[in-house]
DNA sequence: GCCCTTCTTTGGACCGTTCCAGAACTTGCG
DNA sequence: CGCAAGTTCTGGAACGGTCCAAAGAAGGGC
């Protein structure tokens, strides 16, 4: 026979199947002997209840989807282990799901959440498809983590505060007397932030005129490139602050390449703190996006949400903090 | 009213729920006119099926569990990235579950995955609780992937050829005329295949007394520790094949650190072609462990065991290749 | 116009749970 | 001992689909 039922347990045990419901959900009012002849025959016939029928009349599933724009990006791993502490604790199973793998396939995975009508759905970093987010979040509780797009009704949105770290990042690199600083940023929402907050901190401190950005795509490629171009420039930046870790690990390449030496020629500082920050080959300066609190964060909000649907979206930020390693030291010839 | 269903969707078409269902599962048989009815009746409302209830009554969900070890392993993104692929093609949804992650929280994710009756389970790279796996196998079709363990009745397992990979390497290193080669090994059944097949390579080049061993344990502490060890050596190897590319990066940092030159004064081999090992500061010489091939492979294998639940068990290994970049050059002082 | 065959469509049983109303026991107490 | 008030336990109706046997509609041939 294949595999056992309710029904099953019940019959071996000799009671209904409605006391083996009662004994598995953990009801208080069943005699002891009973309970114990069910958990017996829950043992003996290796019987697992079936979440698909659970879920159907329960009318949920316990259960909340990950959206995940892109495995191959480190920096959402601390975030979910953050997530998963929390929905754990209030009973919740995760389901990860990546965009990045499925794109291709054109399988849209809100879609496929909906279907299995997951109790709330959490998109972690910049989507590819915010158009499917806004309809599944009209149906679904739905947080967006570690990014600060899409901005839809409903929708909380829970990040580190980019303006903050991006501060941080600048600042540190003034205090160590550096005034030739450039930005190397990326696009999206995040990437303007941090480049604005650069900005504004960069003119707070009088250097707005030797304050320069150059434009990369967040990948490694980009900052090498986007480097290759800044240290090319006449008047040489001492400093580069990097929107990201892997564009930062691209202009560290670009420095060695041109015979600098980092950080005694050029200090670079990163984001993220990624592992691949904390490789100690590259041991980069950077900036903790604060993911593990963000990933909490998002798992309270949208616990919350669960409960209360209709509360209005907030935008709820983590503070960052500077990691500062090897990669930023005082410019050679300090004014 | 709350999310529609089938019924509300054959209300509106006027037509019975069982014909809303022919039409939704593409059935022959219905007349284009009543089809564009009810699939007018689905937009207009709508609809989305109900997973629990459809595996419910059609007893198989379609979704197969993927379960991971350590989502910080970039290694198998690759895997994954090739198992989605063929997955979705034959109808297959992939939810992923780190083992990682949920350690800590004493979840046993097979015990979650055979709760939602998938059809079948992968479990992708060396696993904390063998056991868990063996009683779920006994259920549940399964397949180990990027791994060699455990040896399970009914398991196939699939992988890349870890003793051809370990030669590759070697004669590689040989071939630029590399005579003293240490290698720094990984714990595990694959930490042994490749630990093996190094010492046999090298005795069939009749370097068996020049080759050396030390232990690392995968991680980059371990292979930086593990360097350490060997560079100060009376008789200094001049050439190193690491277990992997995590590894490898240590052993680049020892390096370093004690003043060497890579690949001028040493020689650097890793393992499994991750992107860490792209990155182009570091460009690692690697093994490309074929991570799309296997994850093909696996799949393909999974539905055979779907069809076919009580088929012998197999070993199937994807072939390897060197992949030459950065970290490995002739010997300074070639004989 | 009638009967037979072939298409379409439908009602109802079933999948494995939960949940609720009420049945069947126990107790306590007058 | 009888009865009210608890305790425990149970049958049956959901939950939202699929699937099958059979009903109904539409053609075709005489």
């Amino acid at each position: 026979m294949s595999t056992p039922t309710i029904r099953d347990v019940a019959e071996r045990a000799g009671v209904s199947k409605s006391l083996v419901s009662l004994v598995l959900r953990g009801s208080a009012g069943v005699r002891p002997q009973k309970r114990e002849a069910v958990l017996a025959a829950v043992e003996a016939l290796g019987y697992r209840p079936n979440a698909a029928a659970r879920s159907l009349s329960e009318r949920r599933t316990h259960t909340v989807g990950v959206l995940l724009n892109d495995l191959r990006n480190p920096w959402f791993v601390e975030l979910l282990d953050g997530l998963n502490g929390l929905l754990y604790d209030s009973g919740m199973h995760v389901l990860l799901a990546d965009g990045h793998l499925n794109r291709r396939l054109g399988e849209d995975l809100t879609r496929t959440f909906t279907e299995l009508r997951v109790d709330g759905l959490i998109a972690v970093g910049t989507l590819q498809d915010p158009e499917a987010l806004r309809t599944a979040a009209g149906r679904i509780p739905t947080v967006v983590a570690g990014a600060r797009e899409p901005v839809l009704p409903g929708v909380d949105i829970v990040a580190n505060d980019d303006e903050r770290g991006a501060r941080l990042a600048t600042e540190h690199l003034i205090g160590l007397g550096h005034r030739h600083i450039a930005h190397i940023a990326g696009q999206g929402a995040v990437g303007e932030l941090r480049r604005r907050s650069f900005e504004a901190t960069m003119r707070e401190h009088g250097l707005a005129d030797t304050a320069v950005v150059e434009q990369g795509d967040l990948t490694e490629e980009g900052g090498y490139r986007a480097a290759v171009r800044l240290l090319s420039r006449p008047q040489r930046p001492t400093a580069v602050f990097a929107v990201n870790d892997m564009t930062c690990v691209g202009a560290l390449s670009a420095a060695e390449e041109s015979g600098l030496r980092v950080p005694r020629d050029l200090s670079l500082v990163g984001y993220d703190n990624t592992y691949v920050s904390r490789l100690r080959h590259l041991w980069l300066t950077t900036v903790d996006n604060a993911g593990h609190d963000v990933g909490r964060r998002a798992a309270q909000r949208l616990l919350d949400r669960i409960d209360e649907p209709d509360r209005p979206a907030e935008v709820d930020l983590a503070t960052p903090s500077l990691e500062a390693r090897g990669t930023t030291a005082p410019p050679r010839t300090a004014t």
